[in-house]
DNA sequence: TTGTAGGCGTTATCAG
DNA sequence: CTGATAACGCCTACAA
């Protein structure tokens, strides 16, 4: 490995030289030929710094780690890769950390933000709320990404009553009138702010809300069987179900055929978030498209300015957007 | 942040033997007494070693980095959940590089190998053979995953060959004899060999290989949905059919749908890699399940092996297992 | 505009 | 068994 100092040896300059072109310090002035004699060194020994010096003498590693439940979930695939986009615009890496990992200690991100990494994003729920207010201590920067917890401000969510919304209008749209919910756990804010949007679009609409047609699932296919089964054997079944997710919209459907019934023929079904096998299902199936990449992307944003700003809270974000999708899934009532 | 010296001070050692309790290291004696006050001076501070600094001084980051092409793609998490797992288990934090990763400059990975991480595993085909050969500059370990190039043993994949023979030999244990076979690109070794896995049970079963029924996707649904559609134009149209993967088969069923059959009644559809979502699909997908966690974590066990023996070569593995997911997308011909 | 010197927090090699 | 010392590669006042 090539340090800096064989760089200022053969460029015939001071080290510290090399070291102020590399950072570009622009409050200094470099004679223009040194400049290029350091630049044609630096290429010449195809030289790349030590990161590992560099964070030792900045206490910044240029890192940033990420939390996420599961790497087998296509919604925070795309909160990733959103993340990850704009992590490497600013020169920063990510370190991504599901919660399956084994031998996941309860301090293990508080090390790690203290050992590693210049700042934290939070996209799961399994870490409880006590282990999250601890990460103060560390005096390092965290981001919750699509989701909240009381006394944080650091958020970057979406605005999931929106989706909601357009998720229940869309079926309003086609004639329903009988329309199923399956929520998400209804501790969590997503779950809870679909739920609401659909409210507010039942009452804009002067459709009556009915309890019976509300199920909690826990965001699992399986989850989404066992409430659509549940609303099969209502007296007066819905005609549309609005799922809260997209997994629980396959079990929805799932149970719906199960039952000899057709989708969309006896029941229509939407889901939040349009995930990359969406339109490979059979019924392909309806979606409201949530801005899950910006999201990804916005949070670290805020993340990189809370660590070069060194502050450790700013106010929360919304990302807005949602766009419904339609496809086959979803029929209308009232050509018929 | 407490330092190795603060607590030194608080034990009343010198710093050098505050390390070497630290670094456990069993060839120096240490006097029991000693060693409980450094540790109870360590939880005492709260003290964790500072990683920068030790990467400078041992040359090693303990950071492996790992190249895949999509975090949308199923199989990938799998790989990445074994090596996430095998890499914590031995200390190591894996830093996953996806290829639609913006900005992702040709010499990306030399560079991070030269200044960050200590080895890599390449997981995607996106990066060209030239490339790969160029990281042998950096004297750094890679290792293959899930391909092969030509002069490189460090590889390890999966048998694709035997999950190609189990998928065939179901459907011919259904019964059926008219089987076509959607392969991926046949420039990558495993489709190919998920190929000739078909065609060496169509033999062992006396079977007639048939040209026509053969189709080359680029595994991904619209290929799977434009494959189908050739087959389904053929005079005497095969029976069932076995997609290379299983975005693949989606496109197939889809295209099975379009066209007014039904599957698994007109037609028997089964795919490689059991991922996820294949159990909640209408009707739900018959699969070949391939040990691709395991793949991931021998990958990374072979690579901190390369790493800490200070190898760049190892004999190349190939990871046994494969095993029939039987569910309705194939039917049996035998009992009508 | 460039050179000098000190130190970031560790570990490795000595010597005691 | 423990202490002293130098060095890893880089950055940053400060001096020239």
């Amino acid at each position: 490995m090539t340090t800096l100092k064989e760089v200022a040896k053969l460029a015939n300059v001071h080290p510290s030289v090399v070291s102020r072109v590399l950072n570009k310090d622009n409050t200094l002035n470099i004679k223009e030929e040194t400049r290029t004699r350091i630049n044609e060194a630096i290429n010449e020994l195809n030289y790349s710094p030590n990161s590992a010096a560099r964070s030792l003498k900045t206490n910044q590693s240029r890192m940033i780690g990420m939390a996420i439940p599961d790497f087998n979930n296509p919604v925070y695939s795309s909160i990733i890769h959103g993340a990850e986009d704009h992590a490497a615009m600013e020169g920063y890496h990510l370190l991504v950390y599901s919660m399956k990992q084994k031998g996941l200690g309860k301090d293990f991100f508080s090390k790690l933000l203290k050992e590693r990494i210049d700042g934290l994003l939070i996209a799961t729920s399994d870490i409880n709320n006590k282990h999250i207010l601890s990460l103060n201590e560390t005096k390092k920067p965290f981001v919750l990404v699509n989701r909240m917890i009381q006394d944080v401000e650091n958020y970057v969510i979406l605005d999931d009553e929106r989706g909601g919304k357009l998720a229940t209008k869309h079926l309003i749209d086609l004639g329903h009138r009988h329309i199923a919910h399956i929520t998400g756990p209804l501790y969590t804010g997503t779950a809870l702010k679909r739920f609401q949007g659909y409210r507010e679009m039942l009452q804009e609409k002067n459709i009556p809300f009915e309890v019976k047609y509300v199920q909690e699932s826990d965001y699992t296919m399986e989850g989404g069987y066992q409430s659509m089964e549940k609303l099969l054997e209502l007296d007066s079944p819905p005609t549309a179900i609005f799922a809260a997710n997209v997994m629980v919209a396959m079990g929805a459907i799932k149970a719906i055929h199960d039952n000899g019934f057709q989708v969309p023929a006896d029941f229509s079904v939407i889901g939040i978030h349009d995930v990359f096998f969406a339109s490979g299902l059979s019924p392909s199936l309806t979606t409201v498209d949530m801005p899950l990449y910006e999201m990804g992307s916005r949070a670290v944003a805020q993340l990189i300015n809370a660590i070069s700003e060194r502050k450790l809270k700013f106010p929360g974000e919304t990302i807005d957007g949602a766009n419904l999708i339609p496809r086959e899934s979803t029929r209308s009532l009232l050509d018929e």
